[in-house]
DNA sequence: AATGAATGAGGGTTCATTCAT
DNA sequence: AATGAATGAACCCTCATTCAT
């Protein structure tokens, strides 16, 4: 029973993350997802409480990851110290390892949060980590007295920084994440590094 | 009760524009529309066809100077040659200038081309552009031997690129956007050349 | 002024007329039939007072003439002592020479009467005429003690008369209604004579 | 509130039937159908995919039927032969049991398929009905060398004798249709000879 | 005489959700 | 655990009609 059972709604999450990804939270319709698992309308309410509730099944997890990492990572401070004399090849390696250290791993779920829930209460979440990034990217800008890049675009930036993120999660698989991650990462702190010296 | 023509459709533009950048073309309800613009439903099909027309009427206009800037616009081979030697606020000047000339004004109707199109005729310009910039990255990628970046990267890098400028054009004026897009376009020079340099 | 109007209206009714033929009262829709006459909808209540009064301007001196010819028309019991003996030939002639003295001159009134006025006033006409005819010829066939004529059958032949009728009132030009409708007088005479004498 | 399925299904097909009827397709509307059958419109997709769908399911049967009887129908050229000195009473006898043996059993579908079918994709149906019948008219004329009939008129018996027989299936029932169609076979038979005669 | 803006009711259809079985 | 019937609100769109200009 208990088998059968998780069967069934593995099937319903498996379609629903197919149907949320394609169209988003709003336009995913529940009769396309109980069709593409196989089974009823009906009977996905002995499963989820809601349209909501499957949603909140399908990202909770890695909510809840993201937001324990957004919390508890420390300052990359040390990042810039790699910097001075490393090339490139080694630097990345680093970073990679520090990723593979101290990064949750992610799964769909949190594509959806950023790029699917709106109508959810989720909606909220990827303005705030916009806003935490910027202030963030702001943060080690001011630190270099780095007058060049203006608050504008340091907004616009973070926004940039986290759809690439977004993107490699969507994309790829999980052996793939890590090292693009570590690329995406590494074009940041270039791009970074060119503009102080400039 | 009669409210001059170029009003009451200057108001239904007004609310549309506002809807659709808010919930995107499916989302967006005729109802909350015409109810913004202060009149019925009835009434909005004096002034156009169908909901596509009116998104239509807000796009038009953009899709039509974007579509000719694609098609005219030279190649910026010009840009690497700027780079040697030249200070980081000189060549801004000149990219902005450069974009003065070239770029045409865009309003709006570029934002809701590629982020609010879901569910009209337009629904493939945005990937369309994407893969026009990827190839854009690769060529000039390949043309200095970076291997550094993988094609993979390159895609996400041309995602972020037009996210950003996608950004510019939704959250500031036109004073603005030519000075942000200089220094967006030459966020990414540099750190191309980090990277080639690296 | 009066030059001028009277243009206009009658452009009105000429693609009203158009429009009640090709869809019916109902369907007709009012949109469209100012847009044939090359007027706006404002303009066309300037003329008549709805819809309904346009169909009742195409079909009211029709109505008037058909119903002055249900009341004044004699029994045609000449007809059949007609039969005795006279060729083909000669007596569609006299049936035609009938026709031309009695008949009124229907126009297109009289087919929108019958085949295009669900919805409105005249609704009931046809089925008014049908029940007149079916009376008629089970008159006639009563006379004859025509038994092998089902009262039911009565009913279904009139109901294909007069779809002859009006089908030749729809398709010929007054030329040849007269001509056609003598060919169908004849038919039902010939029709009938001959199952008397079975 | 539960009803078992086919009840509601049925009830639906039920006022679908009359409404088509009555109106046509066009004109019936959805809300007035369910109402009639006593359930709502969002109810109503549970059981059809749509309103052409539901005209569909009225009409498919017998539209099927007809096809297959239009393409299997021989000649009844047997039928001249038959007229040589034979009684009225023993002819109708005969066309019956060919009827019987022949032609399928229609329900009211047939009558949908010919009188209310404008807006669906039977709209064709009956013209092409109509021709055929018209053709067959034609070809038995000329066998005889009728000159007295005009083209023109055989065009509008085709269209009484197809009425005629529209009618008997709208208002009879299967055990009386049989017998009036015999009628109105033999009717058209008589009309011919007795003018094939004069 | 003419325009077309405004209204309100109704058209077919899709949706998430509830509930009897 | 599973079915699918039933609901009611919302979707885009068309209609005849009214009225200010």
């Amino acid at each position: 029973m208990q088998i059968k059972k998780d069967t069934m709604k593995n099937a319903l999450l498996a379609s629903a993350e197919n149907q949320f990804l394609l169209k988003g939270f709003d336009k995913a319709s529940l009769r396309q997802i109980v069709k593409e698992a196989g089974t009823t309308i009906g009977n996905f309410y002995n499963y989820f409480d809601s349209k909501e509730a499957l949603f909140e099944s399908l990202v909770k997890r890695d909510y809840d990851s993201f937001v324990w990492f957004i919390q508890n990572h420390e300052s990359e401070a040390s990042f810039e110290e790699l910097l001075k004399g490393i090339d490139r090849q080694t630097l990345k390696a680093m970073i990679k390892e520090l990723l593979i250290l101290k990064l949750p791993n992610f799964s769909k779920g949190l594509v959806l949060l950023f790029d699917s829930s709106h109508g959810t209460q989720y909606d909220h979440v990827k303005s705030m980590v916009l806003n935490e990034v910027k202030d963030h990217f702001l943060e080690h800008l001011n630190a270099y007295k780095v007058v060049t890049i203006s608050p504008d675009y340091a907004q616009i930036m973070a926004n940039q920084f986290v759809q690439g993120f977004v993107d490699i999660l969507r994309y790829y698989d999980q052996d793939q994440q890590k090292n693009l991650l570590a690329e995406h990462i590494l074009f940041y702190i270039y791009a970074a590094m060119a503009i102080i010296k400039s």
